[in-house]
DNA sequence: GTTGGTGCAAAGGATTTGCAAGGTG
DNA sequence: CACCTTGCAAATCCTTTGCACCAAC
């Protein structure tokens, strides 16, 4: 069964290491987990956990939910994925991409980033006054965009 | 009945503005009302839906969950209350106190404010790169405080 | 063959909705 | 006495868990 979906470490870009760090902890590479990573890093940006099981579910039917749930946090856990809180709720993407402060606008719902300078800007002002070793990454920050912005003013 | 807990007005600091605000739009001030209001005001900080549905049913056996969750929606809609996202989920407080980033510690728990002053020039470094009207606090900021960052490093 | 993984089914919990009965202004 | 609100019950959603069977190594 795995041979089958082996070729989709090639093609689809998921990262062969994932399964080598797997088994290094006495874990296994299996044909559902390779095609949950392989959803999460095939996005761009963020995706859901019940937008990842209804499309692994597309490619590959039969894949129960609860193994979606407990795969991501599995890869969390291993350091594979990572989550972030969003208006629409948790969402999971690659730990690599983790470096993104999420700016959502609540008007027309586009997503921006804050670069990593800014980010570090914002928490050395957070440092200084609290001690506080802030994560911006881990939740969003809300808005209006630049477009909204004006529309609303 | 709405007698029985018109004196819960002046002893619970439940602003009596709101019951004005809402008979303005043609609403009715219920005793249902009253003691979800007057349960968030009584609140030091945030409290969530379940949370005030638990209390209220405590001290007003009877009143349904989906009367809490109507309840919420529509004082926020009429601005007395309002809603962030903390790690726990939604959580609700009075509007005014709504000026508050909060700063929760992934690690002990805790939760701390950013000052005004503070918040403000995070939202100025954000708006000048990306022209991005933030509201920092619709969404907490994780992080680890002081005594938990200590005590990981 | 071991031991970890998966599917299935059921349990939970948080919200939402339709509707008839009830209370407010 | 209109019409807004509530309680009730049911229906969704999302997520978690126990367990027997199955598969990876």
């Amino acid at each position: 069964m795995l041979l089958r979906y082996a070729a989709m470490l090639r093609t689809t870009d998921t990262p062969v290491h994932v399964m080598e760090l797997l088994r290094g902890r006495g874990l296994r590479m299996t044909p559902q987990r390779l095609a949950i990573v392989a959803e999460v890093f095939r996005t761009q940006g963020h995706i859901s956990p019940s937008a990842i099981a209804r499309r692994v579910q597309g490619e590959m039917p039969g894949v129960n939910a609860s193994t979606v749930y407990r795969t991501l946090t599995l890869l969390e856990e291993v350091g594979v994925l990572q989550h972030s809180h969003l208006e629409s709720g948790a969402e999971y993407h690659r730990a690599e991409e983790a470096e993104h402060v999420h700016l959502s606008c609540r008007r027309c719902g586009s997503d921006d980033a804050l670069s990593l300078k800014e980010a570090a800007a914002m928490q050395d002002l957070i440092r200084k006054r609290h001690g506080f070793e802030a994560d911006l990454t881990h939740f969003a920050i809300t808005g209006l965009c630049t477009g909204c912005a004006a529309a609303t003013a």
